[in-house]
DNA sequence: AATGAATGAGTTTTCATTCAT
DNA sequence: TATGAATGAAAACTCATTCAT
């Protein structure tokens, strides 16, 4: 659990206004996600994230410490961004197929509306990873989602649809896998092949990865 | 002593000895190439590839231009690498599904076996695909597997095992999606969820990998 | 001692003291001024710079941009001292031959008390005039002394000492080049003529020069 | 003097041949000439110096020795060319007004069509002359030109049309002092003042400055 | 006589970080 | 809480010069 932060309601979400400690320091960290996503670790510029934070580096460095530190903030806060946006998502109602379905399109919708995530998380593993090792509770990170996951698993093998034994955290891989690759690598993928990878394109493979999914999932008649 | 234009054969092309053009280009490219995929390409030091590489800086400068052009030949090297690789990949004595399984577990193991490939591609890929798309023949470079594997795929489809309609580069694409993402991520995922990402792993995964594309492209019966 | 914003205005102006920004901007630009004067533009090193104002490189990039934008400074700075001495000249009070002879006296003696204007001069015509063709007042710089000239040429023809038709640019270009040349070119004259060059010979010389001018305008008799 | 170079009368003035080696001398002064004389010292390169004599640099450091030399001889290069250029001048058939009128026209024109000598020049004054210091025959390089002048200046007085006790060199540094400076800084005055600095304005300019020198000169009657 | 290959020692420029208020 | 002024250390890039043939 992040340690709480008193952030005063009303100033949330506004231009930070100054003398404002929590203002501030979210405005610093909104920033500094802009430019380490955009640029990577190294070329990241703590000027540039004064700039656009609209505060001076000084009080960067009193907030944080050193790059390093601004960075490990970011990619924390990365997490807990797409943390609070999975949460959103409810496969209760919805048949096992269907919440399977909907878990992948949501999976990949989400990567799409927050591209700073994919970009963090290739950052941090072409940095081999060092950050992220040091966080504390990295690993409670994603688990309201495997246990969503893992629910629909077990309706689904409960009435007949799915394979037994498929562990929710390799199938989550898998969906991963099959959303991350092609917004991670649109640039590379549109240079090599012909195919056009635009928003249309996104949203066909979207579907087609549930489908994937679904027939790995299925119980075979 | 005089003429003697008798270049060693023997040194040629391996390690690079000095006043040997060709070889101290290779010997740069490698070393950029090394440079380059473990730090990202604003991390990478042209000091460093210097040194890699036996040489001095201002022959590297000599030969390639500044630290874009450096990179651009290295990001057309690891391209160059990976295709010379896949050109071993045989797959027509096999039966169609033996013969994706092949590529499928072919493929991960590629990428195992090349990881500056997945660096070098997540570097550009953060830079925004600027180097790549002014890269004059990038899009023949997989040209090759393509064919290879629309042949499989065709074959499947006569043989009465594959549905129709298969794209073979929109296939390869997933099947990069779910052998790029474990490899890629490994850092990240190895924080977030407690399975061990290891060599084992990874070969399971090769497994199972192949076991969803095979199950996506089956008829259903 | 708290919100003391008195300024020592005794510090200010002068031997710029640190944490003043225009008082370093000030020193930089002095500085710049005898680097770019004493060893031409290739051969001036930002360094030097840096050294003799006592202040650091990055203060100067900070400040100024590059070394293109230093040495532009630089240039337009000699031309504002130049004028600056410029308007200390009156030849009012004088008849106007002797204005005239009071002109190209001064002439001489301001280029000899700040050789760095003529040495600017040179190394920017040895530049091709890159950087003054894109100062914005180039042309107003010299504009009141042509007008002084102007009024002493008309004041002249009134009086029936000088002939008619005579420019004041033109007047002017010719007491710059009898003044200019044998200061600019002091060291290649002394090696090739026997002549001493020293400062009583420039004392005559800009007696002879004036003498030289008041003949070209005198009406012939 | 300037020791005999015995070149080969018939490789002259062509394209450089290989394995020639006073044409290839030949060629890296003119080469260096043109570089040294349009960058400076400190902006000019060997590098370009040998490729516009389409030679090695190594040869060049052979022939040579080091970039001082090389400068010291297209230095020296300069004043050769520019002294055989005078030899040229044939003011003896004419009245002695006319010929100090063509020897000033002269002047001009030959600084206008021979832009590298006023460029050298500036260069080596920029440096302090610490290369014509040392430069054995310095003084003897125009000492054709001043005897010629004051065989006019004698020749006028003679015929009482000039006044006695001018000094050749003095009056030698006025004329070239006129003809040097609007040359030299073309650049600048085209800046600073609105007049234009044409083809036509400098041979108005070579009549005017004779009209002067020959009024300066002129018993007053 | 001639050169392609190579480099040591700079030079400009950048950037994370701190000082003083 | 906040910042304008300043810098040490390092980065990219250059250039006169030499080596080996």
């Amino acid at each position: 659990m992040a340690k709480a932060k008193t952030t005063h309601e009303a100033d949330r979400g506004k231009t930070p206004r100054k003398r404002n400690a929590a203002g501030s320091r979210e405005s610093i960290l909104q920033s500094a996600l802009i430019e380490f996503s955009t640029k990577g670790y190294a070329g990241a510029r703590v000027d540039e994230i004064a700039k656009r934070a609209g505060l001076s580096k000084p009080l960067i460095y009193e907030y944080f410490g050193d790059k390093d530190a601004i960075y490990a903030a970011a990619l924390r806060e990365t997490y807990l961004q797409i943390r609070a946006g999975e949460q959103t998502l409810n496969m209760d109602g919805l048949p096992a197929e269907e919440a399977i379905r909907s878990l992948v399109v949501f999976t990949m919708d989400h990567f799409r509306r927050n591209p700073w995530f994919i970009s963090m998380l290739n950052t941090e593993n072409l940095r081999g990873g060092s950050t992220i090792r040091h966080m504390q509770d990295a690993n409670e990170i994603q688990s309201t989602l495997i246990e969503k996951l893992r629910n629909v698993l077990d309706r689904g093998h409960a009435e007949g649809r799915f394979r037994a034994g498929i562990d929710p955290v390799e199938l989550y891989i898998f969906i991963a896998s099959l959303c991350y690759f092609p917004i991670s690598n649109v640039h590379t993928l549109r240079s090599v092949f012909e195919c056009k990878i635009d928003d249309a394109w996104l949203d066909r493979r979207g579907q087609e990865a549930a489908d994937m999914v679904v027939r790995y999932l299925r119980k075979e008649s």
